[in-house]
DNA sequence: CTTGAAAGGATCTAAGG
DNA sequence: CCTTAGATCCTTTCAAG
């Protein structure tokens, strides 16, 4: 991983369909360094993957909220949380909370019913986001292009 | 958007560079005719991007942590976590806590050097995620393939 | 690493149902 | 809205430097 392969993975998290020539064109290589340079980060697992960002509410998840769990029955709750339907990230945590689960839901009914079974395993704190961001795209130094 | 276009949405969560060719043998359409609606889901914004995902440890962020603010001044909370190179993402959320943030730092003296600036804005209840997962692709209806 | 050329895919365009 | 067919562009691979 040099500084090449810094501004190719900068690049990367902005734009997963950015070709190859493009690519090349900001790191000035040729296209096929660049793409030798891509396989390689893709074998290397630094590249995890290539997604596509859906809006929430065309999926019909109206409502995000963060639920914050105490003391809770983590491996159960952990396998609750995998196999829900709306459940998008959760994190094992150590701080004064024990489980946090993001949760992308249709309505106020939806997310009662996701607490009201998340209740079985953990004392959870329901915060709906009102607003926020997200995939801010990270550098190894803090080169700005 | 129909029930093709969710078929789409869900390829796309899982792979953000599948062909047109591949997309389409999973609908049952024609190269053209996915490429088309493809074009319409981004320009509708129900596509809001295609990114990389790439390996934190590989980033130099072995630490990652959810910050949870209560009774903060939201505006400057803010302003600082967006300008802030580890962040990657924040909310405003309404419930026991009013901010929460999620960082990704080098170690735990970047982390402590993040608290003490955040704590002029807030009250900080730092969590270091243990293990999780992120990145759940969301169907409209629990269609499996 | 480069350039350049050739082969294979993918995408785009156009014509038509 | 779809299909098929052709043209064009991109990527990939290989050569040679």
């Amino acid at each position: 991983m040099d500084a090449i392969d810094e501004q190719i993975l900068r690049q990367l998290q902005l734009n997963a369909k950015i070709s190859m020539k493009e690519l090349a064109a900001f790191v000035h290589l040729s296209a096929p360094a660049v793409a030798e340079r891509v396989k390689k980060l893709e074998e290397q697992n630094i590249i995890e993957g290539y997604y596509t960002k859906i809006n929430l509410i065309s999926l019909n998840r109206s409502i995000v909220a963060l639920v914050l769990f105490k003391s809770s029955d983590c491996k159960k709750l952990s396998q609750f949380c995998h196999s829900h339907p709306d459940v998008l990230e959760c994190y094992r945590v150590a701080g004064e909370i024990s489980y946090i689960v993001k949760i992308a839901t249709a309505s106020v009914e939806t997310l009662e019913t996701f607490i009201d079974q998340a209740m079985l395993y953990g004392t959870p704190s329901t915060n709906i986001v009102l607003s926020g961001y997200e995939n801010k795209p990270l550098s190894l130094n803090n080169i700005m292009d």
